[in-house]
DNA sequence: ATATCTTAGTTTATTCGATAGACAAACAAA
DNA sequence: TTTGTTTGTCTATCGAATAAACTAAGATAT
């Protein structure tokens, strides 16, 4: 266990923290700005500027706009001090971005895959990094961590214990990778890292309870409560998509039945439909089809249920749809709202936020690395 | 806003409140020992003990056991200090205990119902806590404030937006129990209430996220992730009762369809059966009538559903079924069981812990009051 | 019975970080 | 120029935790 106790040494890491966490969010800003807003004393503040400065999270870019006095100096977060790795593992892609500490991508590498044994796809991974690494810029810290999401169920402890569209069972990724790369790893949930994305550079930015559904093959949704992401007892939390909307309805994957990823995700879809992919039933849904319009809205109204649920149990700030069945935003989007109208309990409505992803196909990505990029910051504060 | 930096002060008041809180549930215990526990030099746990003497928060009771050296002097909680009130209004009865500041019920005042409208529920809560007052011990703070559970949709601000079973709607019971007492006042939710009771003295005391059923008329779920009540953005979470688990099935009052309290509550028990009362019921099945011991399976299956939601989506640590239908437990418990094991995902299942509560009726009145207590050592630790 | 070791708790001095207030630097406005 | 303002630093002080010495009161060995 942690210690219990509070000390000085305690609550100088937390306001260093606070006063780098005010430069990231608000810059560029002054030490006397940084002042104001904490409450801390000018001359604390001082001090722990230069502390950061030293350790080069931040610089300094000289003289700002005097307010009426001597002009003050301006401050910045040194979003290059180092990058991290971030890893999106799909069904039938890898996504690998490498991020600088503000989450804006440097490098991108992207690849398609027919088959996803694990060698198969280690060996992906491994190269993509490889080439990253090769490629990236120099910096202070280099690459301060690798963060990967997975469709599937993760423990604490960052082993993958299932992930069946990928065939997967007790993979440890984690373990893997750190010895291949001497830095950290995170592995997360595809859905946990998406509600972390959005809500650091997307969607949720001004919120405080989300609730992220991803929404693609199956479904799973990621769970931010008080700005932090819930994990649960074992870190698996959030399988929404074994929710039962039906009784006695249809046999899932997963030896239920009427789980609602059996009715509101893509292989529901394509199930219903003659299409096989969702990009073309989109197509078709473009061009006036009315059967394809028709089948959207069906999911539509799914998904709606689903959302109903979250919506009484969490009363959140905001809900997002993300992943592949957000690109049918234009024909799901309105049959959701109706189906949460008519069947939501009146003030759970009230201040209720449905939005879509502004971070498109990067949510899971940016996620991961997200969370490389907090652990790296939290560990170089406190050191 | 608070301020967001820390200083001295700040740490004092955390490493007091560690202190009385590890005296509160380790007691008897020695200064020693505290310090050994908390990682505190011993001389800041003495001078820290010294001031919660003085305020009369504990008190010692001599000398204690040797273990090779002086004698420790050992410390106890003060429970006496103050009392607390909880209230529990229910749809036919309204509870009301005094309970010293470790949850011992000191008085209880019971009292059925036939009607609910507000002025004559007010009318029994005022001359219940008038009668409490008159018949409570000396102590030095007195009742330290008064909490009461309703089943209904409590905003943070502890406004009684909609309690549809007692027919109530923008109720200001905290305002106006404020006026007449001059204590502080809480009102919550009785699900949240029951889940914090359950968690702080009953069922729940070793495990850090809880999902509380309260199962009576209607369904409300109370929240408690690591060991803190989950409120959602007003108030309003933990709606379960009205968690779809049925698309196309029964309407609900709500409005809705399918929702899991037209399934699983005591009002949808008694609509299926023939019996005006569950305890009627409940004697039935104990006298080995068939088609009551069915009825309560059936019940118990259809808790299991919205059971099987609750885990999979929240991983808990536990679940407690509480409220009315916990009367049943002996007939619904293994339907329950058994609905679980064969829906729920398997990693979900292991180390969850299903349980029934072990305050009985108490566990509303109990966990406002323990609202109320926690309330008051805060407040009195900061001070 | 005496000396020695152990444990409990207090007292005194020290350390460390935040703070108040004085100060210097740099600028605006009169 | 002069005056006032804002920014940032420097110095002294404060307050809480801590280390270490100390007192108190027991156990244990000889």
């Amino acid at each position: 266990m942690e210690t219990m106790s509070w000390n000085q040494q305690i609550v100088k890491k937390n306001n260093k923290a606070l006063v780098l966490q005010l430069i990231m969010e608000k810059e560029p800003i002054s030490r006397a700005d940084i002042a104001q807003i904490s409450g801390l004393h000018k001359a604390t503040v001082s001090s722990l500027v230069n502390e950061l400065l030293e350790e080069s999270l931040i610089f300094e870019s000289g003289p700002g706009e005097s307010s009426g006095g001597r002009r003050p100096v301006i401050l910045h977060f040194n979003k290059s001090a180092g990058y991290a790795v971030g890893i999106d593992i799909g069904v039938n892609y890898v996504l690998c971005v490498l991020t600088d500490l503000n989450g804006n991508i440097i490098i991108e590498k992207n690849q398609s895959v027919k088959r996803t044994p694990y060698p198969a796809i280690m060996t992906i991974i491994q190269s993509m990094i490889q080439s990253i690494i090769d490629e990236m810029p120099v910096s202070k810290y280099g690459i301060v961590g690798i963060g990967v999401g997975v469709p599937g169920i993760v423990n604490i402890q960052g082993s993958i214990l299932l992930a069946p569209n990928l065939g997967w069972s007790n993979i440890q990724l984690k373990k893997d990778l750190e010895e291949l790369f001497h830095v950290p790893v995170i592995i997360e949930n595809e859905a946990n890292a998406g509600a972390f994305g959005e809500q650091q550079f997307g969607a949720g930015q001004d919120f405080q309870n989300i609730l992220y559904i991803s929404a693609g093959i199956g479904i799973g949704v990621g769970i931010i409560l008080n700005k932090e992401l819930y994990q649960g007892k074992n870190g698996f939390s959030g399988e929404m998509g074994h929710m039962i909307i039906d009784l006695n309805g249809k046999p899932c994957s997963c030896g239920s039945r009427g789980c609602w990823e059996a009715y509101a995700s893509e292989n529901a879809l394509l199930e219903l439909a003659d299409s096989d992919s969702l990009e073309s039933l989109i197509e078709l849904a473009e061009n006036g089809d009315a059967t394809a319009q028709r089948l959207f809205e069906e999911i539509g109204t799914y998904l709606g249920y689903g959302i109903n649920n979250i919506i009484n149990t969490f009363n959140p700030d905001q809900v997002i749809l993300g992943n592949r069945l957000a690109l049918a935003r234009e024909w799901i989007e309105q049959p959701i709202r109706t189906t949460i109208e008519n069947h939501t309990l009146t003030h759970h409505q009230n201040e209720m936020h449905l939005n879509f992803p502004k971070l498109g196909k990067y949510s899971t990505s940016l996620g991961v690395s997200a969370f490389v990029v907090e652990k790296f910051i939290k560990e170089e504060v406190n050191s």
